[in-house]
DNA sequence: CTGAAAGCGCTTACAG
DNA sequence: CTGAAAGCGCTTACAG
């Protein structure tokens, strides 16, 4: 070690003044500092790792970076990290298991402290290799079966009941919905939320007022469509969006369509974005609270719990409560025959 | 190491036999390998990287995730990296310049292989001690004044120049520009491009008729307004959004205030984004092409180049050439004199 | 309070 | 074709 030679120490003695052992002289402490700025010296995080067998590196494996509950899951849990000093490396991996499988690998060739996966809800053995060799990991936004890692979801379920209760508290009975498919956890629960809370008040659900779809913009046309051609016949008055990447069509078609919010039909997604707020009228929506997960899951995979024997003697599931986010696309309910008196 | 000792060879041999050593016979390059697949073997990274003085790790700072241009490089990075089994570490620096220093004091202290930043436009310092190290660099979107790495930007200049030409080639002749603050690279060269270009068509700009401001959402509402009002007096018939944040309440505002697109107004955006295709109607934009800055980027920091002595007799600044792309938004000039009788 | 020595898990000349 | 040995740049018992 240069610094050492140059301060006229032992590199042990370099090592620990660098490393703040407190049993190091406060001059000598100074004159390796001192010999470690001339040098511009930095560390081998490398070596310090292979011998420490400790890293500062976590992992994060993302479905794709433009919805915007993943994508502020990743900026949260970056942002937390790099105030620890943590490095954060990231995969996006459009929800591929081969994408994953080859990450999860990676993770513990480079020794990841802990990693967190936001994909395709496989990979379960994979997972459970990890945590055998001490890598804490958390599963986000989809359950993966058998896997015994913990799980962080949005409470789907939930945020579907707000919804619609939000919805019927406003005097709307004729409610539409717009979802995702029943193979993903949350199109399950979402629907299930809404059959659930009409039910509960003895709303009627309309067959041809709900619309299942993949998790893709282009959906928000084919069911926006749909909807359209239901809409006056069927009496609805409003419409539950639990399908974020089918709004981004959904939202500009209704506008073009001419159909006036909240007057004609109240809106409320059931995940929240940024330019909801920019919409006229801004969207109502439920936040899934994406920033509380991310600080939930680091909390979970931090590295100070590291080497900890973690007998995990079943995976946790948690679930965060959904809130509700009212904005203006939201009416109350206006009977349309009083308003002909 | 355990797979050397099941195997009943060396750990040399071993080690060949993982790396693919052409001179170790096959039948004992099957026994390791039978061997490292029974113990699940994965090799330390951190170890292998530590003798060879290489690493597969890279890194990218960048503002933000929400920026499309941004987004896209940060995605088409990792794929590609990922295809050549390499890591990205990735940084989310918000434009602040203290982020980057410690992400690139991060990046030695890791040994990356290579770092792109596009980010506060400073640290230039740093940069060169990086490239001073080894490590390739290059930076993105902004220039770093005073950094040796070789930077990689959108031609702005060019962007506005082709997007203004499309324009008056549709018959508009007052063009109204909304743009980003003159402090910026790209808000500079926007403006110039507009100006040289009416300039060279000989038409008239109308101060009032140009508006800049920051990169926020926010101000498109101001703009938006400003611009109405001028709109109509100035019989300005064509807008040029250069200005991306901006775009995403400016083009809502535009649609509530029922100005009618194409029709009374054309407008055309300098930077592209997925939401432009679904909106009422698709918005024409000026590709920027962010997928091959990352590629270009890519190859330039790949570790192939790794050790290679990096003479860097100047930083190369590489423009790439825009793209115009043709939507909706932009109608042929109608003459209202005309449409009168 | 400081130093000499061992060792983290690999790779790679150097012999054979 | 294979093995013994050295060494990458650190940290950390173990002595002193």
């Amino acid at each position: 070690m240069q610094v050492a030679a140059l301060a006229g120490v032992s590199k042990s003695t370099a090592s620990r003044a660098l490393i703040n052992d407190p049993r190091i002289l406060p001059t000598t402490r100074e004159a390796v500092l001192k010999a470690s700025d001339e040098l511009n010296y930095h560390p081998n995080s490398l070596a310090r790792s292979l011998k420490t067998k400790k890293t500062s590196m976590l992992g994060i494996a993302i479905n794709n970076l433009q919805n915007s509950t993943l994508r502020e899951i990743v900026e949260r849990f970056q942002e937390l990290a790099g105030d620890e000093n943590l490095q954060v490396l990231l995969s996006v991996t459009h929800g591929n298991p081969d994408e994953e499988a080859r990450f999860l690998d990676m993770a513990i060739e480079l020794q990841l402290a802990g990693v967190i996966v936001a994909g395709s809800g496989q990979n379960s053995d994979r997972l459970n290799r990890l945590s055998a060799r001490g890598i804490s990991t958390v599963s986000m936004i989809r359950l993966v079966e058998g896997a015994e890692a913990h799980s962080i979801l949005p409470d789907y379920y939930q945020s579907s009941v707000l919804a619609t209760q939000h919805l019927i508290s406003q005097g709307h009975k004729k409610i539409s919905f717009i979802g995702g498919h029943k193979i993903y956890t949350s199109g399950r629960e979402t629907l299930k939320g809404f059959y659930d809370t009409m039910f509960a008040s003895n709303l009627r659900i309309d067959q041809s007022c709900v619309h299942l779809g993949p998790y893709e913009p282009s959906f928000g046309n084919v069911a926006g469509k749909k909807f359209l051609e239901t809409m006056r016949e069927s009496k609805v008055s409003a419409l539950i969006v639990a399908n974020h990447e089918a709004s981004h069509e959904l939202l500009p078609f209704l506008t073009q369509s001419k159909i006036s919010i909240p007057d004609e039909l109240s809106i409320i997604c059931l995940e929240d974005a940024e330019w909801f707020t920019w919409w006229h009228p801004p969207i109502s929506a439920i936040n899934n609270r994406p920033k509380e997960m991310a600080e939930l899951a680091f909390e979970i995979i931090h590295p100070k719990n590291y080497g900890v024997k973690n007998v995990i003697t079943g995976a946790e599931n948690f679930r965060l409560a959904p809130i509700l986010v009212e904005r203006e696309s939201v009416g109350s309910f206006k009977n349309p025959r009083r308003a002909k008196k």
